[in-house]
DNA sequence: TACTTACTCTACAGAGCCAATATAGTTTAG
DNA sequence: CTAAACTATATTGGCTCTGTAGAGTAAGTA
């Protein structure tokens, strides 16, 4: 299960996505239109900020909006700054490799070798789609070739 | 990532099947050797039993062995078991099914279709791989033609 | 029968995480 | 100068995870 914080940020990009670009949107209309609660969205999009994937602008003209395209931005590297690591154990992960203190060798660890798979599978789609896919599969597939 | 209950409760399954069947198996050679805490496997190890996956004899030559024959326990049966759903979101568990009460369409849902993708890939590994696979796979490739 | 070993079951406790809220700033446009 | 909006940190309540404790039950053995 992805966490809600997680579910929220994706929800909140894809918001972004979906406006034209250089225009902010606040924090407000994204809350109210997401349904996210406001000050728990405040926290996530400044945590991605902080990350670099989106901007913001203060004073009355202000708001948020993304720092890079849409189809840069994939899923995986959004759960990975929101959930932490992707894997389903800690000695598969990437980012966060810790070796497993109760496993005697990892090598003919036999769980450790289905859940790599799944670590594989999940990767494959996570890392290969993008923001910019998610709002794409919303248009019916004529106007998607049109775009394409 | 799953818990560490799932973990023991997969390499407690993995210990049982290596052994010849019909000879019972201690908790506390399970524990022991996998680095279980004895305790908390006793409560993992009950679990499974309550649905079917092992049996116990108690007394002085007690133990517990597989009820199953290890090529029909899946990753994903016990996972379920023990974890929960496997779906990354509610929407999506097939198990136990619950609205995102936040999201307005299901259908036009852009993270919801993404993730769908994530759960078939991972039910496709865990469903398909059950206890015998992973311990198959410990032999070297030629003696695994022999026994198959 | 008594005894020992091992499984059964319930309760609980400490730690840490999750989701959300509160509060007190700081910045900018107009 | 002031309202709107973002920034930052702290805190809270609830929950889950991991593990422990202890009393009870069953079965083999002498």
């Amino acid at each position: 299960m992805i966490s809600q914080k997680a579910k929220y940020a994706l929800r909140a990009l894809v918001a972004l996505a979906k406006k034209p670009s250089g225009h902010p949107v606040f924090i407000g209309d994204i809350a109210e239109s997401e349904n996210i609660p406001k000050k728990f969205l405040e926290q996530i999009l400044l945590d991605l900020k902080h990350h670099g994937l989106v901007a913001s602008r203060r004073g009355k003209a202000g708001g948020y909006g993304l720092l890079r395209p849409a189809d840069t931005i994939s899923f995986g590297e959004v759960l990975r700054i929101v959930d932490g690591p992707i894997a389903p154990l800690p000695c598969l992960s990437k980012i966060a490799y810790r070796r497993c203190d109760d496993c005697a060798e990892e090598a003919s660890c036999e769980v450790r070798r289905v859940f790599a798979q799944v670590a594989d599978a999940t990767r494959a789609v996570l890392d290969r789609t993008t923001i910019a896919d998610a709002i794409a599969a919303d248009l019916p597939i004529r106007l998607r070739e049109l775009v394409a």
